[in-house]
RNA sequence: UGGGGCGUCGCCAAGCGGUAAGGCACCGGUUUUUGGUACCGGCAUUCGGAGGUUCGAAUCCUCCCGCCCCAG
């Protein structure tokens, strides 16, 4: 069986020479990128033992298009563990998984932020508790199949964007410390998506074909609101859709529902421009909208910094994973990163990411923003 | 029951005799390891109701129903 891991399939891959008979640890997730990883890392002849984190459902979960992490992922990732001749280990994290992560992203709904899950759950789960348990394990480093890179530069490793700007995750791993780094290996971050999949068939592994990961693995249906009102009743309650002189224009079936640049769901007809949600005020249980241009903001105050280089100069961030850059400057003194042209919809609880070039400078959670091109209405004199 | 105005898709609204614009909302799709955004597509055989005139009406006429305003 393994005599196809040939070597030339490591062409374009990165993080695993030297690692022929050292021990090392592969996250397995049951998708194509982690076993490809996986394979990888015993073509490379290390000694590997996949790991399948259970992080929120029962063995008996069906596969989902997209999900990961529970019953039958856990299972295909085990079946190709099998296929490579690879130990392989299936830890139960649920518990950890649902206060570290799925409470987390409950509570910032409650709290009128938007949460960004799968930020969370790389920096506790898989690269805190997990990377743990690798070094318990004797491992040398941690392999995940995510699509960054980690180039040695001359203070040591740096954090890169994926090679594959629509694969890049980059966004969701601006939490991840030096000391993290300096652990883990991506193997894939040089390659595209449709190399990694070639590669999967090329070694007859039979999750070659199954679909990406999407949508927030835990949340079945994709009805995200039904989880957190699992955890938060009260929030279905709902409240007031107000303009921003606090004029009420409608109702809402909870804050959770919305964040912020949200313009579907408020079902408020009659107005000549479409309106977008600007602010969300958890303690009046309010959701404010307004027009478009009222949704610029000039900067973005930052908390929970992770820093990975220098933040100077001219630099360029991320408010969300899928957009282009746009262009920023650090304001230490105000811990707040100041957009050059303005930005729209940038929701607090989701993480601004900073990048110089392709290199990732760490990154925050956005805890408030400054508009720009509105000012807070005077006299009520808000027309749309 | 004196006068005036108005009733066109869930909301706003064009049309004023030639066979129902548009916007908002909503729905679907595309994109996507967060939430969103954006883009594409769908969305009134019918114009408050009933008659009438006309080759032909949402558009003209009659009556009815329902709102609104001003007077009482």
């Amino acid at each position: 069986m393994r005599d196809f891991l040939s070597p030339d399939v490591l062409a374009g891959t990165e993080g695993l020479s030297g690692l022929a008979g050292r021990r090392v640890v592969v996250a397995m997730s049951g998708g194509v990128d982690s076993s490809v990883v996986a394979a990888l890392a015993v073509a490379a002849g290390a000694e590997v033992v996949g790991i399948s984190l259970q992080l929120y459902a029962g063995a008996e979960t069906p596969s989902r298009p997209g999900a990961c992490c529970a019953g039958a992922d856990i299972r295909d990732a085990r079946s190709v563990a099998d296929r490579l001749g690879i130990a392989h280990y299936v830890i139960d994290m649920e518990a950890r998984f649902r206060e570290a992560v799925i409470a987390q992203f409950a509570k910032s709904y409650a709290d009128g932020r938007t949460p960004v899950p799968c930020v969370e759950c790389n920096r506790t789960v898989k690269f805190h508790d997990l990377l743990e348990l690798a070094r318990d394990l004797g491992a040398e480093a941690l392999l995940t199949g995510h699509y960054v890179r980690r180039i040695e530069g001359a203070d040591g490793p740096e954090l890169h964007r994926g090679r594959d700007p629509a694969k890049d995750q980059s966004y969701f791993l601006w939490a991840t410390t030096a000391a993290q780094l300096a652990y883990l290996r991506f193997p894939l971050g040089g390659l595209e998506k449709r190399d990694v999949r070639a590669l999967a068939d090329r070694l007859g592994l039979a999750v070659a074909a199954k679909p990406d990961s999407q949508d927030i693995c835990f949340v079945g249906g994709g009805d995200y609101a039904r989880v957190v009102e699992r955890m938060r009743p009260e929030l279905a309650d709902g409240g007031a859709i107000v303009d921003a002189a606090g004029r009420e224009l409608g109702r809402h079936s909870g804050i959770h529902r919305f964040t912020v640049g949200q313009r579907r769901g408020l079902d408020l007809g009659g107005t000549a421009e479409p309106l977008y949600v600007l602010s969300i005020d958890a303690v009046a249980g309010q959701v404010v909208v307004g027009p478009r241009a009222a949704l610029a903001v000039a900067a973005a105050a930052l908390g929970g910094l992770n820093r990975l280089g220098p933040w100077e100069g001219p630099l360029e961030a991320k408010v969300r994973s899928l957009a282009a850059p746009a262009k920023a400057q650090w304001q230490e003194a105000e811990k707040q990163l100041a957009f050059a042209p303005s930005i729209l919809g940038v929701a607090p609880g989701q993480a601004a990411v900073l990048y110089a070039g392709s290199r990732v400078l760490g990154g925050g959670e956005i805890v408030s923003t400054v508009g720009d091109n509105w000012s807070p209405p005077v006299n009520n004199l808000v027309t749309y």
